[in-house]
DNA sequence: GACGATTATTAGCCTTGTCTAATATTTGGC
DNA sequence: GCCAAATATTAGACAAGGCTAATAATCGTC
């Protein structure tokens, strides 16, 4: 016996746990929610860049509905994950990195919204959706609001 | 002057933070978040009991993806917020409030769970999505979603 | 250019939600 | 009924993300 494995295990499957099937959209979930914070963050940043030319951690603190200190911490561990860059007590600036996900994220956030308005939603219930939406939407579902959105 | 009061504070509005139009999307988002957990949490265990007459912490650990003193520790959250009775080393039961939520939100995971396969997208991807969609779905855009799925 | 108001940061606290390692209990097979 | 395996719990670590209170820096105005 050469190579006799004795491994009945499952087919492989490298180093997950046993994994209901139902399990791998839980992880999913948790993986959005890692992401969405610094995600609303880049985008409302580019979105302060362009509307007043700087994106100032009082005005980041205003629109996401947080107190200054909490937008510190933030924009610190986004700093360190290399979205952006900052100098003590001046405005913050994304990197290229930081400037891509916030397109993309733009871009998202748009055919979202457009497509809560299109199925008929009030504008201020379609923004709040969106809000929350936006972060747990697969690009094949993405390609599907987009194409109903724009439906003649 | 009587009662000269001086502040010329903007319209009343509790104890809010200044709240930029905007703010009241993002808290909404936090809160639902807050509130996601629970609801996959009773919603599962409300499906085991249905589908194997008994809610395990072995099986919620596998259905969600986590380790059992995950599940331990979000459980002990569930029993004091009023969700659940346990009893050490025992599977777990829903009160009638935890039953209440439960039933919820089977109903909305359903509905956004039928308005995107009907919308086009394949089950696995469907799942998946519903799964996160279901917790930043108004009212409002969930009785548009349910039309949509059972429109003839 | 000094000074008060605004803004930013720091320090420190808290809860949630994940994990690993160790321990306790229950259960099934013999 | 015993014992090993399965299951559950406990202990303790850690990161994220919120807060308040205190401190530091900047800015606008005179
Ligand atoms: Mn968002
Ligand atoms: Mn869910
Ligand atoms: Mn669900
Ligand atoms: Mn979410």
């Amino acid at each position: 016996m050469v190579h006799d494995d004795l491994q009945p295990s499952p087919p492989a499957a490298s180093d997950e746990r046993p994994s209901d099937p139902r399990a791998g959209a839980f992880q999913g979930v948790r993986e959005a929610h890692r992401n969405e914070l610094a995600e609303d963050y880049v985008e409302l940043i580019a979105e302060l860049i362009h509307a007043r030319g700087e994106a100032r951690p009082v005005d980041i603190a205003a629109k996401m509905g947080v107190t200054p200190p909490s937008v510190a911490k933030t924009l610190d561990r986004l700093a360190r994950d290399g979205l952006i860059t900052r100098a003590r007590y001046r405005s913050v600036f994304l990197t290229d990195a930081g400037r891509a996900l916030a397109e993309e994220c733009q871009r998202r956030h748009d055919i979202v919204l457009r497509f809560l308005l299109r199925l008929g939603l009030d504008a201020e219930t379609a923004e709040h959706d969106a809000e929350g939406i936006e972060h747990h939407v697969s690009e094949r579902t993405l390609a599907l609001f987009a194409a109903f959105a724009d439906r003649s």
